[in-house]
DNA sequence: AAACATATAATGTCAAAACATTTATTTGTT
DNA sequence: AACAAATAAATGTTTTGACATTATATGTTT
């Protein structure tokens, strides 16, 4: 469906602004459609998010810091979330031996599998519900790139 | 930047999944950018949102139900939402006639002057920051349609 | 009309986000 | 070396979000 049905909202002041809002619209539908698959894991969008930059970086450790800067949405609660996921046995978490104020976290085996089985449901469940084609997927993105590009 | 760079990561599994990435990391940059502008008139994201549907039905009523129908992400706080607004006299709230179960909402002048203030700064604010013709934006909100419609 | 189901908004509760502050360590400057 | 400034992570506090429950009103069935 349109955005205009969507949100009931016949007119945009601009083409500009309806793509902002399809946008916003957009990125929260996807955050819904992830949610449901995640919660039969028990897994936060955000844990789930740390997790996947985490494999990322596997073998290699990376730093609470380095896992903000890579976040989607920044904020400081990264901390906490590396305790989550600490509890849950996801991560590991040890002394940085190259700069003592910072801490390591490196995803362990038991966080890796439980990533492998999320992967699976979330590519049935992508392919049976995105509708582009790879080229289409590709000019998506770089419309977005071109839209964060600030002429300031 | 292109989203390789803002979140440092060089490959991805498909140009669908970057796609994706893509939509979130440029709705949350989007989402900051306005929070900066709205930060001076002590208005979060959500009121905000909540005020521009009531001044689309301006003068007409509208109940908290339908408020929520047409929110970006719906929730059920839309009844504290409104408790805000109220306390800040940009609403005022009255029994429904037609049925007494519901809550009638409209948006008070200081409102609609309020968003008229914000107005000006976010127009002057999105052709700083903005780069696409048109014709893009047109193209990008279209491609986010095509995404949305599930093939099932 | 009575009984039941549904709809609307408000409220209670708990987890998460936002924001500021604190502590420990490192880096830079005089 | 001594001091100030900067950085990394953790913690405290307040607000907000998510979810369930409640109270009241309306609609429907018999």
């Amino acid at each position: 469906m349109a955005i205009e049905q969507d949100i009931q909202q016949e007119v945009f002041k601009s083409s500009f602004t309806k793509a902002v809002v399809n946008i916003i619209y957009t990125s929260n539908w996807i955050s819904n459609k992830q949610l449901e698959v995640l919660k039969p894991f028990d897994l936060t969008l955000q844990q789930y998010n740390v997790l996947r930059i985490l494999r990322g970086q596997f073998p290699k450790p990376i730093t609470v810091n380095a896992i903000i800067e890579r976040m989607l949405d920044k904020m400081s609660n990264a901390s906490r979330l590396v305790d989550k996921l600490l509890a849950k046995g996801m991560v590991v978490r040890r002394e940085c031996p190259e700069d003592r104020r910072a801490v390591d976290v490196v995803i362990t085996q038991k966080g890796l599998d439980l990533l492998a089985e999320i992967d699976k449901i979330q590519q049935e469940w992508e392919s049976n519900f995105y509708n582009l084609c790879p080229e289409e997927a590709l000019q998506l993105s770089n419309l977005l790139d071109k839209m964060r590009n600030s002429k300031s």
